[in-house]
DNA sequence: TAAAAATACTCCATAGGTATTTTAT
DNA sequence: ATAAAATACCTATGGAGTATTTTTA
């Protein structure tokens, strides 16, 4: 029994003559008898009356094209799904977010996809990067985008860099640091609340090595939190510094600090090493690239 | 696609290994990877990972698996009910029955099916010769079993005899007519009231031929009625004196009229012309060729 | 290095085409 | 006589086998 020869079946059954239905299946009529017969045989009845300009379904050939109707169905609805699926618009994708693209990116995303893809169920996550790590080789995430320092390097991970981004000292507009002359010292800075997030061992070496000693985050950061934007919003209503990507908060101001804070975030995505990507990944793609970068 | 690719999706989603599922599938490794490959081709997207030492599906795979175990547990399910229909325990079968072989037949029929097939959709009907070939004609009645006396020769139909059963003037026992040394005249007999069922052509000539004017059925018959069984009925709770199928009622006298009533009932099938049998037809046919004949 | 999957190739079964016969009106 | 289906015969695609290569842990 073949998914053709039920169509056929089912062709046949509808009009009725096995000539009619041979050009409605684009077959010639002796292809579609030997089809036919062959389902015959297979059951071992007759599924058609033969009678002379008319072809008519026996008992059991209804019962049988009933059937046959309901599993056409279940493949012709198999296939538009898959199709969806392919293109994108039918799916689930699941992103763990990394706290600064978190930041930056979250809320843009969850409006893009609730705008322009509507039929995709996405579901955004924001923890910490080992358990995000953990969910992704659970495959309850299907894809990271986090700050590549966050993450180590592992063998059944694919990472895919996406951008770097300017890292700043950041305050409100009208904060005392920004009213002196512009450069300022880390001496100045640390007269203020600082805070940050959890910073990689990567950034801290890096700090150390600008700053001294006193750019140690032991010694530098007061506060710290996961939640970069819990941090700015810090920021916003108090005179606490902030350090994070520049363009997490266009609303705060940078502190020209000197010697300058010369680091950058560099955010990738984090998959895992030969799993398919799921296929609504590519309707976000181009979204996520064109968002998480410096503006001009 | 292919109910055998979708088979062998299931099987390698449940094995997780091309070989291991090839072996289930009764197939060489390389041909299990193609029928996969192939599928993956026409829906445009991977339906496994693989993963050295393990397969897995994708998202996508999962969704496909799930589709193709529904459109391959219908097709079981439609071989399982089309074999089961074939060996005549599932379906349906309507059978018309003339009034003799109605008396004599139905009650032990449907006891028969009640029985000995009670998976087996049974309707019998009891209706006039003409309704009953238009119903036949309208496929509401799969097969009638009548006096072939009852039904036209006609182009359309295919007529299969059953048997031939003797006719006989019967009444109940004790009655006046069982008195008397035995042959009773017709003239004896008219002085009862006679009933029978409808009478064909064909017999009124017979009756006629042996018993002359005096045996025209408007001349003899008092009461006629298309129920054997309410004449019946009749014969135990009155005198009247019935003509009919001499075994459609054991607890009856014949009547040892002379001049004999040398009259046969011809039974036979009456299907229409080039239409196959239902297929349970066949679990009934035994029963009707023991039961519809003279006992010896 | 070993195990699993993919690839290369060869072969054959079968689905489909063309031509013809059979059948029933 | 005509129209429809069945049959006969041929071809070619594609599915399956064997042998081999590639890949990754």
């Amino acid at each position: 029994m073949t998914l053709v020869q039920l169509r056929h079946l089912i062709l046949l059954a509808e009009l009725g003559s096995f000539s009619r239905a041979a050009d409605a299946a684009c077959l010639t009529q002796p292809a579609l008898s030997r089809s036919i017969r062959a389902l015959e045989i297979e059951f071992g009845g007759a599924l058609f009356d033969r009678i002379a300009h008319r072809t008519e379904l026996t008992s059991f050939g209804q019962h049988v094209v009933e059937q046959a109707r309901s599993i056409c169905d279940k493949t012709d609805a198999l296939v538009e799904s898959a199709g969806q699926m392919i293109n994108g618009s039918l799916g689930r994708l699941s992103v763990g977010f990394g706290s600064g693209p978190g930041a930056i990116l979250m809320t843009p995303l969850l409006l893009y996809v609730a705008k322009h893809q509507p039929n995709l169920k996405l579901q955004v996550t924001r923890t910490q990067p080992d358990q995000m790590l953990k969910a992704l080789r659970e495959r309850s995430l299907d894809i990271l985008i986090v700050d590549s320092r966050a993450i180590p390097i592992e063998h059944d991970l694919t990472i895919e860099p996406i951008s770097t981004m300017r890292t700043a000292f950041m305050c409100r507009q009208g904060h005392p640091l920004t009213q002196g002359k512009p450069p300022v010292t880390l001496r100045e800075l640390k007269r203020y609340v600082i805070a940050s997030t959890f910073i990689s061992d990567q950034v801290r070496h890096a700090l150390v090595e600008i700053y001294g000693p006193e750019g140690h985050p032991d010694c530098l950061f007061n506060l710290q939190c996961g939640e970069l934007g819990n941090l700015l919003e810090l920021a916003r209503m108090s005179e606490t510094v902030v350090i994070a990507v520049r363009h997490a908060a266009q609303d705060l101001v940078e502190i020209p600090i000197q010697p300058a804070l010369d680091i950058d975030a560099t955010f990738c995505w984090v998959s895992l090493k030969g799993r398919a990507m799921p296929l609504a990944f590519k309707l976000i793609r181009p979204f996520v690239y064109e968002r998480l970068r410096d503006p001009e």
